[in-house]
Parts: C-alpha cells; sequence; structure tokens
RNA sequence: GCCGAAGUGGCGGAACAGGCAGACGCGCACGACUCAAAAUCGUGUACCCUCCGGGUAUGUGGGUUCGAUUCCCACCUUCGGCACCA
C-alpha cells in the first residue's frame, strides 16, 4: 500500500510532451563551441521511401542512445538527420501511381520527419539536409566540375551493365549475385554499349587498401579489400607477328616459358586484325554468340571452355616462340588488359582450355615434393610455386626467387615490368533516369564536353517531364530543356540528359550537414574544421562496398583537389544487423511480416520501443523480432516508474548492509554501462539497468527509501536511463523535482570504493569439478584461502584422504584442488 | 570453390583477462491479491538418474591446460558476400 497515489505511468501522454518542450527550447541543437571536445555522430540517412521501417529505428535509436551517452559525457555532439531523396523508387511510384516524383518525395518527407520525431532522437533539425533540393545538388554538381576538371571523372563508351527493367546503367557494385541481377529490382542486367561517365576511383585503389588510421569492422575491412582485388604480378609485352604490341598481366611470370598459346577476350580490338580470312567466319561467329549471351551465361564458372582459334600467332618475348592466339570469353576484357598468355602446365583455366582444344600442355615449374611433371599425362594443372625447368637461363631457379628473379630478368631485357593490377573498376555515375542530380555538362559541336561554369549551377532539374521510362534519359525527350548555348562560344548545344547515381549525392552528405544553407560552397570551413571528422558511423553492412568505398573515395579525392583534410572522413565505424519478422524471414509487405514501429509506439511508447530494439538481440548481429518479448522492456518501464515515484509505507528502516548493497550495486551498475555504451553493446546496458531495478525494488522494500543512499540510486540510475529512454527518464526526474533537463546532466561519477566487493564467494573445485561455494572476505591471503578450502566438509569427502598434488588459487575466485 | 560471420535451455540472449555455464528478459508452472479476470506482486523453471546426493551438458571430434563457451587443429550446419579476376 503507498501513501500517495501516482498517476499511470502514460508514454502517449508524456512522450509528445517532452518532444515539444525540447523542440522550443532548441534542446539538441548543436554550435560550436571550442571549449568542449566534439563528437560528430553519424547515422546513415534514409531514403524517404514513405515509410519508417523498424530497421530504421534498429539502426538509428542505438545510435542516438550512444549519441546522447557522449552528449552526457561532456562532449559537444552533433547527431543530424536528413534524406537521400533522389532515385529510382520515386520514378517507379510515379509512373505507377500517376504522382510527379517530386510530389511523392516531399510527401514522404513531410510523414517521415512526423515519425522520426516520435523516436525522441537528439536530431538537431536545423541541420537536415535533403539530397534533392536544389541547394543541395546544386554542391553535389560543383563537386561533379572539380572532379571533371582534375582529370577524376571521364567519359567513356564502353560495355555497361543495363537494368532492362530499371532501365538505366548500373555500376558493378549494384549488379549483384551469381546471376548478376540488379540491386534495386532483382532483374538480371544485361551488356550494352554506352557513352558513360565515370569517376577514377580505381587511381585511389591502393590508398583505400589502408585502413590503418580507422576504426572499422574487420568485415567491412576484408570486404573491401577483396572487393578492390590487389593481385601482384608482371606486366609482359607480346607481339604479333606483324609487329602489333600485344600486353599481358600475369600473376606468375615464372610460368612465361610455360605459355604455349595465348587467349584475347572476344571484344579485344587486336582480334580482328590477327583474325586470318580462312578462320574470319568462325571468329565473327564465335563474337556474336558470345555478344548476345547474358553475362549470367557467359560467367558461369561450371561451363565448359568454349573459344576460337584466331589462325593468328604471337612472338613469346622470354624464347621468341611463335604461339598461337585464340579468342575465348573465359577471358574478361574488364580486367587486365583482356588478354593473356596461357600456361596450362600451371593454370586450371588455361589446362582445361588446352585439352577441350588439343594445345600442348609444357610444364616449367617443377615442385620438389612431386614427380616429374609430364605435359601430355598430367590430368590437371600444377599451380603450386617450384624450381624453373625449360625456362632458358633462369632454369634451375627454386621456387621462393622464382617470381623476383623472372621480374628482374623482364625488367633487364625491357620486354616487361612488376606491376599491381586490382579487381576495383572505376564507378560508372550515369543514369538515364529522370529523378537524380543532373550532370553539369554541356556538349558543343566546336568545343565538346564542357562543364557549366559553377556561377550557373545548379543545372535545375525540370518540373515539366515525360518520366515513363522509353529507355532513353527522360531529359532528353524533355521539348526544350536540353538545348542551350555553349558557355565557352556561345554556339549552339545541349546538355548532357543523364543524372548521376545517387551514390554520388550520399558520398558527401555528411558535409553538407555542416551548413545546410550555406551558399559559398558545398560546406562552412568553419564548421568543417569544427566537426570533422566524422567521430562514429552507424548503418548497415549493406553498404560495405558500395557507399563506404565512394565516401572514401570522395573524401581522398577532395582532399587532394584541396577540398577536405585528413586521409578518412569517418574514423569509426559500427554496422547493426537486421531485424527479421517473426517468421525469421526478411521482412516484406508480400510476406505479410512487416512490424510497423508506429503500432509499437501507439501501443507502448517510444521509450519502450527504443529500449527493446537495444535489448532483444546483439546489435551487430540483428535477428528475428518476437512481439512477446517487448512486454518485458514494458513491464520493465512501468516498474521503473512506480519504483522511483511510488512512496512506500516502510521507510528510513533499511540496515546499514542493505544501504551498503544498494550503494555498491549501483556503481557496479554505473561501470558495466558506462563500458557497454563505449563498445556498443546495448543488450547489456539494458539488462544491467534491468537487474539493478530488481536490487532496487528490493532495497525499497527493505525500507531504504528517502535515505541518502536511495537518493543517489534514483539520481544515477535515472541518468543512466536517460540515452536510453529519454522521455520516462526526463518526466520522473522533472516529478522529483530535479532541475530541467536530465539531457544536459552529466554522465554519472563512478565510485570504485562504493563498487567495492567486501565478500566473495570462493568456489571450490577438486580436480576441476565444483564441490563448495564458501563465502570469504575479499582480502583474504592465498594462504587462507587454502585452508579454507581444504577444511570444507565437501571437500575432505572427495579428497578421500588422499594428498593434494597440486593448490591452485585464483584470488577472489577459486581455489582448485588437484589430487 | 574462395572470403567472412555465427552455432549456448522451449525462445532471445549473458558470461569483461582461461576460473561458479545459462545473468537479464520472454514463455511456462505454482502461489498471493480478486466474486472473477486482467494488471500487479512473490516463488520456481538446462537435461538425466537411484532426486539424500550425484552425473551430463555451450554444433561434432581431437589437442593444450589443474581448469576451455573462451586458445589451437580438423570437420559439420546456417547465414551473408564474391566467383573463369589471369
Amino acid at each position: 500500500m503507498s501513501k500517495n497515489i501516482i498517476p499511470v505511468y502514460n508514454p502517449s501522454e508524456i512522450e509528445p510532451k517532452w518532444q515539444k518542450r525540447w523542440e522550443k527550447d532548441g534542446l539538441y541543437h548543436s554550435d560550436i563551441d571550442e571549449t568542449k571536445p566534439k563528437h560528430y555522430a553519424l547515422t546513415m540517412l534514409p531514403y524517404p521511401s514513405g515509410d519508417l521501417h523498424i530497421g530504421h529505428w534498429y539502426a538509428m535509436t542505438p545510435s542516438d542512445a550512444r549519441a546522447r551517452f557522449m552528449r552526457m559525457r561532456g562532449y559537444n555532439v552533433l547527431f543530424p538527420m536528413g534524406f537521400d531523396a533522389f532515385g529510382l523508387p520515386a520514378e517507379n511510384a510515379a509512373i505507377k501511381h500517376n504522382i510527379h516524383p517530386k510530389v511523392w518525395t516531399y510527401r514522404n518527407i513531410e510523414r517521415m520527419r512526423q515519425q522520426l520525431r516520435s523516436m525522441g532522437a537528439m536530431f538537431d533539425w536545423r541541420r537536415e539536409a535533403i539530397s534533392s533540393d536544389p541547394e543541395y545538388y546544386r554542391w553535389t554538381q560543383w563537386f561533379f566540375i572539380k572532379l571533371f576538371k582534375h582529370d577524376l571523372a571521364y567519359r567513356k563508351k564502353s560495355p555497361v551493365d543495363w537494368c532492362p527493367t530499371c532501365n538505366t546503367t548500373l555500376a558493378r557494385e549494384q549488379v549483384w549475385g551469381e546471376d548478376r541481377h540488379c540491386e534495386r529490382c532483382g532483374t538480371p542486367v544485361i551488356k550494352r554499349d554506352l557513352e558513360q561517365w565515370f569517376f577514377r576511383t580505381t587511381r585511389y585503389a591502393e590508398e583505400l587498401l589502408c585502413y590503418e588510421t580507422i576504426d572499422w569492422p574487420e568485415r567491412v575491412r576484408v570486404s573491401q579489400t577483396n572487393w578492390i582485388g590487389r593481385s601482384e604480378g608482371a606486366t609482359v609485352f607480346f607481339h604479333t607477328e606483324h609487329g602489333d604490341e600485344l600486353e599481358i598481366f600475369t600473376t606468375r611470370p615464372d610460368t612465361l616459358w610455360g605459355a604455349t598459346f595465348m587467349v584475347l577476350a572476344p571484344e579485344h580490338p587486336l582480334v580482328s586484325k590477327l583474325t586470318t580470312p580462312e578462320q574470319r567466319k568462325a571468329v565473327e561467329a564465335y563474337i556474336e554468340q558470345a555478344v548476345r549471351q547474358t553475362d549470367v551465361q557467359r560467367e558461369a564458372t561450371d561451363k565448359e571452355k568454349t573459344g576460337v582459334f584466331t589462325g593468328g600467332y604471337a612472338i613469346n618475348p622470354v624464347n621468341d616462340e611463335r604461339i598461337p592466339v585464340w579468342i575465348a570469353d573465359y577471358v574478361l576484357m574488364t580486367y587486365g588488359t583482356g588478354a593473356i598468355m596461357a600456361v596450362p602446365a600451371h593454370d586450371q583455366r588455361d589446362f582445361e582450355f588446352a585439352r577441350k582444344f588439343g594445345l600442348e600442355v609444357r610444364p616449367v615449374i617443377q615442385p620438389v615434393d612431386m614427380p616429374e611433371l609430364r605435359g601430355d599425362e598430367m590430368t590437371k594443372a600444377v599451380p603450386e610455386y617450384g624450381m624453373m625447368i625449360n625456362s632458358g637461363s633462369l632454369t634451375g631457379t627454386p621456387g621462393n626467387q622464382a617470381f623476383e628473379k623472372t621480374i628482374e630478368f623482364l625488367e633487364s631485357k625491357k620486354i616487361g615490368h612488376r606491376s599491381v593490377n586490382y579487381r576495383l573498376r572505376d564507378w560508372l555515375i550515369s543514369r538515364q533516369r529522370y529523378w537524380g542530380a543532373p550532370i553539369p555538362i554541356v556538349y558543343c559541336q566546336q568545343c565538346g564536353a564542357v562543364p557549366v561554369p559553377e556561377e550557373q549551377l545548379p543545372v535545375l532539374l525540370p518540373d515539366d517531364v515525360e518520366w515513363r521510362p522509353t529507355g532513353e534519359s527522360p531529359l532528353k525527350l524533355h521539348p526544350t530543356w536540353r538545348f542551350t548555348t555553349c558557355p565557352q562560344c556561345n554556339g549552339p548545344a545541349e546538355r548532357e540528359t543523364d543524372t548521376m547515381d545517387t551514390f554520388m549525392c550520399s558520398s558527401w552528405y555528411h558535409l553538407r550537414y555542416l551548413s545546410p544553407k550555406y551558399d559559398r560552397g558545398p560546406f562552412d570551413p568553419r564548421e568543417y574544421d569544427y566537426w570533422m571528422p566524422v567521430d562514429t558511423y552507424t548503418g548497415g553492412i549493406e553498404h560495405a562496398n558500395m557507399h563506404l568505398i565512394y565516401t572514401r573515395f570522395f573524401h581522398k579525392a577532395c582532399r587532394d583537389m584541396g577540398i577536405t583534410k585528413g586521409p578518412e572522413p569517418m574514423l569509426q565505424l559500427r554496422n547493426q544487423g537486421i531485424v527479421l519478422g517473426e517468421d525469421s524471414e526478411k521482412m516484406s509487405k508480400s510476406r505479410g511480416n512487416v512490424v510497423s514501429p508506429d503500432d509499437l509506439v501507439q501501443a507502448y511508447g517510444a521509450d519502450t520501443v527504443r529500449a527493446y530494439l537495444m535489448f532483444f538481440a546483439r546489435w551487430e548481429l540483428g535477428g528475428p523480432w518476437n512481439s512477446s518479448g517487448i512486454e518485458g522492456t514494458s513491464r520493465w518501464l512501468r516498474r521503473v516508474w512506480t519504483i522511483f515515484l511510488e512512496e512506500p509505507e516502510v521507510q528510513g528502516k533499511a540496515t546499514s548492509d542493505v544501504l551498503r548493497n544498494l550503494r555498491r550495486k549501483v556503481h557496479q551498475t554505473l561501470r558495466s554501462v558506462t563500458r557497454d555504451f563505449e563498445k556498443f553493446e546495448f543488450n547489456t546496458i539494458v539488462s544491467a539497468l534491468m537487474e539493478l531495478l530488481n536490487e532496487v525494488s528490493k532495497a525499497k522494500q527493505a525500507g531504504a527509501w528517502g535515505t541518502t543512499e536511495w537518493n543517489e540510486a534514483t539520481d544515477i540510475y535515472l541518468r543512466m536511463l536517460a540515452p536510453v529512454a529519454p522521455h520516462i527518464s526526463e518526466e520522473i526526474w522533472h516529478q522529483l523535482g530535479k532541475p530541467y533537463s536530465i539531457h544536459t546532466q552529466s554522465w554519472p561519477e563512478f565510485d570504485a570504493e562504493a563498487a567495492r566487493e567486501e565478500e566473495v564467494v570462493l568456489v571450490v573445485q577438486v580436480n576441476g569439478k565444483l564441490r563448495d561455494r564458501i563465502t570469504v572476505p575479499a582480502n583474504i591471503s592465498e594462504e587462507d584461502a587454502k585452508k579454507i578450502a581444504l577444511a570444507s566438509e565437501n571437500v575432505r569427502r572427495f579428497m578421500e584422504d588422499k594428498q593434494p598434488r597440486q593448490v591452485i588459487v585464483v584470488p577472489k575466485k577459486l581455489v582448485n584442488i588437484v589430487l
């Protein structure tokens, strides 16, 4: 029975109340403050699809909690939010519902702003940036021109991946899976030969492999390293019989003497010249079918090798041998030089090809532990290193020197050199779609591709377009937009009608947040100097090889152009996992397993949803949703409410032991919660707070209410709760008459003395098996611990009068008696 | 095939530095309150046995160690990524 009647915990009343108050007071405004250390906490910005998904909550609320924690620890924290608002879904919705992409997008943004506000996150909305605003994409275009002027953007005709459903080209990173499907819609892509704009990401391949200055998860670093795909080897110059240079890349220069033929990609420019009249028909037929095939068919690894002899020959520069030149689709035009030397004895692919077409297999490497290799008897290639044989002057070179010696040989003869190749390609940024930032280039018959002068930016996206997809850029179909005059010669000219990949917009949004209204540059340099780099970046792992490579490239390119500073844009990265449906499947409307955060907020309140999202799984792993589990966090917050607000009948009667134990538990929890916030271990933060509440509740029953210890416990508890559940903590804080706002309070001070244990439970083992537990003073000596353990009746029973061979004492933990 | 992550009660998960396996929560069972139910509060809850007291358990099999969920080796399963990259 309580003395006072308190109102029930009603989140739907207190949450909007405090959200309005915080907004009105500008509680979460972050401004430059040189007196405090800064902390730029960034969470990946959402695409305005129309509804905030539980996945957004899962990504954002723990990030918010941690940003709040950092703020309480004395940092001046910037935690902004915005929208990645250009992109295909807007156009698809436009087509489906006959609504303008712009109207659709901005309507969604408005709705999502409301949903985001319901989280009670500490977003500084003054810094909101929307990538489809002209004042934003003006600077996206400005960056494009900078890259263009520094030779980091170029236009090239090349076979590119085309999604027939989305009617646009895709960057390589946007083509996924074994069947090479479109990242967005799942349609297998096809190849088209198109003039497209690229950024020279490959120029930064080497630097992108260095992660020394950043604290990023291993799995992201490994994934990027694999994506970049560095290979060390040699470039070697072969020649055709006609004297044309035929450059190849190999990772095994030591096998050069075993090259018995060469293979070119069907698209290789020298194919036509090499082909003899007798072979022309067969070669052309092969090329035609290769082009017709999808990449899926062509690049299937289990497919039998196919190819055609060109009739032409090349000269191997190491031994002047004349070897036949073939074409085959297992050689890709997009890697290396599109041509290889084939060494069937030591490369499995070349081996399969040679066997199928009856070409010579000549071993030139003899591993020590293998019987002598004979080309006509081998059943598979031998890729291991070994002693060089049949290799002219290098014959006899041992395996561990073969690579280096051959490179020295090539360089001294000037027929090749050491080189490094990357799997990474240049970033294709052209999109044949409407709803994106127009590429600010004008084509003039006299002057060629001319960048739009900076003072004329932005190149505005017209509203009156036909956005029905035709395979052409919608802007091309606009009656007037594309026609303009050349900024250089004033002659008639046409605008580029492709728009930019939206990953371009999201490569620099963290900079626009700094000063979204700034109009003298993409960002205010004062803000940049104070806030950058981003200290903590949180978001989905799916961006490991896309956004997170692009944004690093972008930063490094800008650094070299004098726009940004430092080696990296984001110092610390942490990824959350994915929340699956209750059926353990990916959430989707068609499966009917979508969890709506709005419904949950209505039923339980934002604080409960936040706490449950932190509690229910390890953040970096995610997992299936469990709708009954949320009852636990809901119950917990209701108990927090009554335990701290409801005055009990029993007061001030607690024994000193009870109070000492309460203090100890409070400070032990403070230690673990602090540590877990630092380590992004949100689930144990919530469980530690639940555990402490159980202790607090017992102390209350034992009469602790009203004591100094009780007041300290309340104060520390609410401060620790504040980042997790910002509304209820503010409300209780307020009702207890403490000064507004709890969110501007500092993080509690840890008292090591209070947290200290005076007694510990000593575990006693005999031969490693638990036989007794004895409570002893924490500062017991090893000798005494040993004595007490040996005196235990239970222990004596299992010792069977034997003498211990060894007694291991782990201070404050255990005694193990080994017989 | 290659690379990465993960396998712990009925379920989500915890275990900081090699030292009590299963914290915290869900679920379930029983009890209190109630005319009753909900809510709330309390107690219990890995499995097996001969239930006093033992034994067995962290995907599987080995190893190191007084002692292994934790370290090492081999393997299995699930998930994610890459895939003829010369």
